[in-house]
DNA sequence: GGCTGATTATCAGTACTACTGACGATCAGT
DNA sequence: ACTGATCGTCAGTAGTACTGATAATCAGCC
């Protein structure tokens, strides 16, 4: 490019920082999930479900950090696309249970490879050491311990 | 917190990461600019005006990654705060000269410090080291010399 | 047992952001 | 003068996130 010398100051702050670098990690996670027929946001749904197994749709929701008036939406996506059941909870009829199908954790699996993928090529730029430290700052910063 | 020990796959994707940090940065700039009544989006552009000294619509948007069309209103909101103003270009009369006012040097002046702050907060997790590398691995990523 | 308050999933409406497509005005090259 | 490109602007769209309200259900209490 031409004007190399002009490196303004708005391009070292943290919040343009993030926010494109924010950018770009969904637009390769979102190339990477286009042939599973997945949004980026509903890859970790899938996860959580795997790992407990089946969750109320508020209990998903507050782990994931997303609103719950937000996941029904999501949890319709995923069950129109046959990835994910609501059944009725057993003892408490307010809740739904929702799990994993077979379908689901196929999909669930092979989009997480290509999920890897995408943060390798995300991470080219950086050598494994900077890599590593990347992730774990990150996950210093965006829940810092006395965050209210 | 009650379950360390279930630290779901989820919570280390740099996708997760990336946006859960993107926003609480976001929202510690929005209280640190709040008093001086500006939005974090607004800062970058402050910040471009002062270094060009003048410049066109277009140029400050293309340099800052904004869609041209987006900042139309973005400057109509800074110019209705007396912070940035208008003029017609001297010999191209299609483009607006868009140059800061005094208040508007006055007061990315003093947001600059307030967001420096802000800064400092979301980093304080860190030590000045992990600090400066996370800067330049964010800087790395969010524009490899191979993106398109 | 029946009442009260809290909880769950859902929906409607709102706000913000980012973008596409179109438009009039203007410029540059021929 | 004509053609094509550029600049600022606006309308419309899509995605996301949230608030507020609702019906159904549960749990505690008298």
């Amino acid at each position: 490019m031409a004007n190399d010398e002009v490196d303004g100051r708005w391009r070292t702050r943290l919040g343009y920082l993030l926010k494109h670098a924010q950018l770009r990690m969904a637009e390769l996670n979102a190339q990477a999930l286009r042939p599973y027929g997945i949004a980026a946001r509903e890859l970790p749904i899938l996860f959580i479900l795997d790992e407990l197994g089946a969750a109320s749709q508020q209990e998903a929701a507050t782990r994931l950090g997303v609103d719950r008036t937000s996941m029904v939406a999501l949890l319709d996506a995923l069950e129109d696309k046959g990835l994910v059941s609501r059944r009725p909870h057993a003892t408490d009829r307010r809740r739904n249970v929702v799990v994993l199908t077979e379908s689901g954790a196929d999909i669930m699996a092979r989009a997480a490879r290509a999920s890897d993928a995408a943060e390798r090529e995300f991470l080219a730029p950086l050598d494994a050491d900077d890599a590593n430290r990347l992730r774990r700052a990150l996950g210093a910063v965006a829940h810092p311990p006395d965050a209210d």
